[in-house]
DNA sequence: TACTTTCACAACTCATGGTTGTTTCTGCTG
DNA sequence: CAGCAGAAACAACCATGAGTTGTGAAAGTA
């Protein structure tokens, strides 16, 4: 192509950054596997043969297809998949905000059907997401994912007006082992198990974990009537509920028990918008306090 | 392509001849070059991710256009391109031959519109044909043209019924030197005046080559008239004259001299109809008796 | 627990594509 | 006609990389 459009081999290799010597004998190695002469050389540089010029289309729609494919696939040229498990949760937030920073921004957000960690890395690994925001100890982080730590969300207490704890501006975790806890729902195997586990051996609390989950409505519902069940939430959780309930967000102090979300993403990714969403995150980070509690095996 | 298609590297690396470990490498290189992750490896094998899944098609329009590219070009893909001079005299005739031997083939037969050997073999050079009939001084071969000598052409006299040879079964060259030879219109640079220069040479004739030709009726108007006058043509020549002409050919023998036709190709052509053409040249060739005489600076 | 399958890693070899230096060919010029 | 300049090819050398064999790790299976 070179040698055509320029018409001698030394501008062709210029063009190439290479010797003049290694275009001639790319030339001849084409030639000789062809078997036919693409190049009539004269004393005043070389043009297409009879073959040459048959071959020369060829050759460009095999460089555009070549471009083509590599473009089909450059990190950037497709959206970025982030799986932020629940939109009414902080990742989906974090997401968002992030999103609206640059609304031109090619980004999928979608929320992975599994409450299990491990799961979500496999998919992250099978390039089905590019990442996800979950909490898992980090001797599980299986080879060839990158986890890192950008999202702690703050924990609060949610309780109805009759709870004793309902007009404290904050608690502090350790005064909560004489109230139940009551988050329903937990399957053994959901991700949040293992933090809430942690959490009440760490502050000798008893949350009540079991029990099906009824919905939103009925776990409100049984909040606002007791006088002694409450419920943890992120901060930043939106759950909507009707203004008859009247139910108060209490947030934990001393420490501040943190929810530690981790980015997972596969080690080789290199969209451009998987960095930016770190940094991202990075800079408008962790707005909790310095006294903050974790389980100790998120950072091994 | 391969991996995506039989699941798994081994049975790619059996289907391309190389070692699993060598597809293991080309796509890990492939991958590092797009920056993105194409199979998705499992126990039980690899399967494509979803940038795999895109890039598929386009990979598979990579290979097809480079098939297509080299199909364009293979040679016996395109006719080959036979330059026979002029279409009255053996060279067209042999190639007809050849053609008929195998109707279907794919074959140009082509008057290249110079008389000049050299601008032939430049035009051999330079792929605009690939092959021509000529004589020349093997001396005078450009590099890169292969020369076989393979139609000998026995030449016969023409002369009228006037002509005191009119009746003879044959003549030998020698006999003629006492006769006037008159072959109008040889330019200088045309291949035939060297041949006609080293033939009277050789055997003490006076060929008359100047002077403008004024086309073949003027010619045979003058020899059917002519009690003295000759010309010499190659036995196979199909000059038509009218019947009332009356003219004669009488061969040449002892020696019988012969135009020497080399086909001139390009060294490295590898179109198969040039192969078959030699063969087929070959073995229908030389029936012209042992007793031959031929410029010596055919043979060098 | 052992075994099989599948892919990746390591070390090595060697073909290939690149380099520089030089030669050949051809057309041009004094 | 000798000399010159431009273009491509040839030669020798070398680094890269694509192939090889041997081996190891991970995950499913008996």
């Amino acid at each position: 192509m070179a040698v055509a459009e320029t018409g001698q081999f030394q501008a062709a290799a210029d063009e190439l950054r290479i010797s003049q010597q290694a275009v001639s004998k790319r030339i001849a190695s084409l030639e000789r596997h062809l078997g036919a002469a693409l190049l009539v050389r004269t004393s005043r540089g070389s043009r297409p043969s009879l073959d040459g010029q048959v071959f020369l289309p060829h050759a460009k729609g095999i460089l555009t297809a070549t471009d083509r494919a590599e473009q089909a696939v450059r990190p950037g040229n497709r959206p970025l998949r982030v799986d932020v498990l629940n939109r009414r949760i902080a990742p989906a937030q974090a997401v968002y905000r992030f999103y609206r920073s640059q609304p031109d921004m090619n980004l999928d957000a979608v929320t992975l059907s599994t409450e299990n960690a491990a799961q979500a890395a496999k998919a992250v690994l099978e390039g089905t997401i590019d990442a996800s925001f979950r909490a898992m100890p980090a001797a599980e982080i299986p080879a060839g994912i990158a986890a890192d730590r950008l999202l702690d969300v703050p924990l609060e207490l949610l309780v109805g007006p009759g709870h004793p704890m309902s007009d404290a501006a904050s608690v502090r975790p350790a005064d909560l082992a004489d109230h139940r806890i009551w988050i329903p729902g937990i399957r053994p195997d959901a991700e949040w198990a293992a933090f809430y586990e942690t959490l009440s051996e760490a502050f000798g609390l008893s949350i009540d974990a079991l029990g099906p989950h009824f919905g939103d409505e009925a776990l409100m519902d049984a909040l606002a009537d007791s006088a002694s069940l409450a419920t943890l939430v992120g901060s930043g959780d939106r759950y909507l509920w009707p203004e008859n309930y009247d139910l108060r967000r209490i947030p934990l102090r001393e420490p501040t028990p943190v929810y530690p979300h981790l980015l997972l993403s596969r080690s080789g990714d290199q969209h451009p918008l998987l960095t930016a969403l770190r940094d991202h995150l990075h800079t408008t980070g962790p707005q909790a306090p310095d006294d903050v509690w974790a389980p100790d095996w998120v950072d091994h």
